[in-house]
DNA sequence: ATAAATATTTACAGATCAGTCAATGTGAGG
DNA sequence: CCTCACATTGACTGATCTGTAAATATTTAT
């Protein structure tokens, strides 16, 4: 299987666990939508749980650049870029078939502190803070790590809550307390 | 079978799937755990999905009425049980074995907007802001109904992230952001 | 005590789960 | 053209899934 093939696999698997679930999600039901047979798919991937894993560092390298580009993209200064998240979110959110975040997805369907899985959803947040926190000592803030922390808070709970309404006004909400923290630094 | 052994069953199914996951569970290990055959669950309970439906009435219950309880027991002011909020939910990401938020959750693995677990887990949401306004209303605060969404956004934040990083850190960073906001109003 | 009603059990059905294997297809080097 | 290495397949395994049916135990009413 060529490196593109492999790749398309992965991006398609990500589609499905994305729509479906990774537990509701059958290795029959990957095969059928990719139109690789699962055997091929088990040449290449020991376990659903390493194309769980390789799915993951696909979203992580995709979610992080396109977050990181837009807030870039609609904003000049660190402070901005850091209120543009929320933006960039609010596009996120009012997508079609937009569920939530993957990561907090799968680190609910996989419990376990030592799964693999588990911990590789963590280290996403992880990035993300790193992100922020770079953000936030390139903007002068007095406690750069802390609001990193405090604006990746705000981050997820909207993203929870705009899956579990189906509406993407708490991106507009977290902004606006962002803006808060943002004006007292 | 009895109000008593029935509510004793929800309660240890909730353990189960709370620890388990819902989709990654199965009726055998409910029978098994709870000693209650799987005929005699399925008599009382049409599907799983029900049994679950009614796993999720009874947290609903439980979890509001703990927090609630709690932030009265913790602060006597409207605005001193909204900053108390935080500090119920650092004693919670204390204990042993907490996983998160059971609605997220069941949000997470029923995706599926018209499906009844998806929205009774919203519904759990909705109530509890649904408090938080009445809270801050009491408190008279200048825009109550959107801080008590920034609040709300704020607990939900946290729960995840105290989940994904298996830390209480936080609540008290959620409960700094809190400070600010009621400070200001 | 006895009969009717209800609760519970064991055993099972059909579907689907993750994962495998023998057989087939395919493409490159001689 | 031929051969060999490899990719891919459909068919399969044993386990587990939700849900059920017939048989047994238990409670209740008379």
């Amino acid at each position: 299987m060529s490196r593109n093939k492999r790749d398309e696999l992965i991006r398609n698997a990500l589609k499905i666990f994305y729509r479906n679930g990774f537990n509701a999600t059958g290795m029959d039901l990957v095969a059928k939508e990719t139109g690789v047979s699962k055997t091929s798919i088990y040449n290449h991937f020991r376990t659903k749980d390493e194309l769980i894993l390789a799915v993951l560092r696909l979203r992580d390298e995709d979610f992080r650049n396109w977050l990181f580009r837009r807030m870039e993209d609609l904003a000049d200064t660190p402070q901005g870029q850091l209120l543009a998240m929320f933006d960039a979110l609010e596009e996120w959110f009012a997508e079609d078939g937009y569920q939530g975040c993957m990561f907090v997805k799968a680190s609910a369907e996989f419990q376990d502190a030592e799964n693999a899985i588990n911990r590789q959803s963590y280290a996403h947040k992880v990035l993300l803070e790193d992100h922020l926190t770079r953000l936030t000592e390139a903007a002068g803030c007095d406690a750069p790590r802390a609001l990193a922390r405090q604006l990746l808070i705000l981050k997820e709970g909207a993203i929870v809550l705009a899956a579990m309404s189906h509406d993407k006004a708490p991106a507009r909400e977290a902004k606006s307390v962002a803006q808060q923290l943002l004006s007292g630094a």
